[in-house]
DNA sequence: CCAAAAGTGTTTATAATACACCCATGC
DNA sequence: GCATGGGTGTATTATAAACACTTTTGG
């Protein structure tokens, strides 16, 4: 067919809220090449697999869960002539949103992994800064106008919880009062549950669970102010 | 490094408006497979070449206009391991929004391009109906929180053309009042010229220019409603 | 009872719609 | 003049931000 064939990668961002800050799985490499150094996570695609069902094998492997209602997307495709030093590899970025979780202490292929703010990761084996930098921007466009931000929450989550996500995606503090009704009352985004949550220092919260609508009318963010 | 290799190849996703509907550019495929169906145009990858250089040369091949000016992007990636008969290839699909230009008549390899409604374009060749419905979301999704409808319009052009563009687009007539107070109290969005068209049934229109913004805050459509 | 967080009601500012109206041209 | 589309002003309506207030828990 043509001389020009490419190793086909995919690299995965994958994304979670921990404390106030958006936080990023990163490995440290084991071997060449930029061994030492910390990368996405990712791995080729094999023989008979589609894109998206090696973006979900590499997930489930470096989060050690199922990706059982986490969200994963395909996010921009590099192929820059000089991005391997191996030679040409064409790596498709996927952007996955996962709420945070305990890591599996590796037995995985990778050295370690951890989480690292995703504002602050220093250099990146190959182009993944960029890449990185992209799930980040888009990440960012997405939380404003659909309802992904409970992708970051666990299966039940509290209306504080879920603003803490859009606190923390944007370094904005939001009212706690305002941002209660804008939920509730935008149809589909929240399913209420029987439960609410006990423990706390004031008036339990009532549970939710992600609701069936997808987009946002109107977005969750308005303009500079 | 691998025995998996991939050839790469990018398709384009050619809009424009033309009359109030969204058009794409096909080519009849004049080689197998399927040859004598239509296709996105298209072409694999050269040794050394970045996709988006790939991209804009396919571009220029087939609209006969370089890019100078003309929207490109990067829309996603196909990979289904049966694809393409003809083993395994990876195809970046990409969007491009261009003002309605006279076609070269085909000294391309291509046996021939031309516009059809984007809505109505019948069975196509490998997953392109794909790849195509995918554009259409992309674009209508990106002209409502983005300027780059202007992309559609010539260098200069009236409000009422790119009132036009926003119609075409999804279907809903406009209040011709509103639509021009919002785009022209848009800050960057137009850039007035000292020009007016001549010929028009009424009020001679102004001329303007793409401005510098690209983002839309707020979006140009709302709800439902 | 007090502190703290959840959740509701109400006022106020802001922005979008609807539409009356004037402007500048061709015929 | 009059039809036609370009462009502006303004009243009405919807929405979001600000914040006082009530609710329900733990200590």
């Amino acid at each position: 067919m043509r001389g020009n064939l490419f190793a086909v990668a995919v690299d995965l961002v994958i994304l979670t809220v921990r404390g106030a800050a958006l936080h990023v799985l990163l490995v440290r490499r084991g071997v060449p090449p930029f061994e030492g150094a910390l990368a996405l996570p990712g791995g080729f695609v094999l023989p008979r697999e589609d894109l998206i069902d090696a973006a979900t094998r590499e997930l489930a492997t470096e989060t050690g869960v199922a990706v059982e209602g986490h969200h994963l997307e395909q996010l921009a495709s590099y192929a820059d002539p000089g991005r391997d030093p191996r030679g040409r590899v064409l790596t498709v970025g996927h952007l996955a949103f996962v709420p945070e979780l305990p890591l599996p202490t590796a037995d995985t292929d990778a050295a370690a992994n951890a989480w690292y703010p995703a504002a602050d990761v220093g250099e990146l084996a190959f182009d993944h800064e960029r890449i990185l930098a992209d799930g980040v921007e888009r990440a960012r466009a997405k939380l404003e106008y659909t309802t992904l931000a409970a992708s970051f929450c666990p299966p039940e989550f509290t209306v504080a919880q879920l603003r803490g996500i859009y606190e923390a995606a944007w370094g904005t503090p939001l009212d706690p009062r305002n941002f209660q009704r804008k939920v509730t009352s935008t149809p589909g985004f929240l399913v209420p549950t029987a439960r609410t949550v006990s423990g706390g220092r004031g008036r339990p919260a009532q549970l939710f669970r992600r609701g069936p609508a997808t987009m946002l009318h109107p977005p969750m963010l308005r303009g500079d102010p």
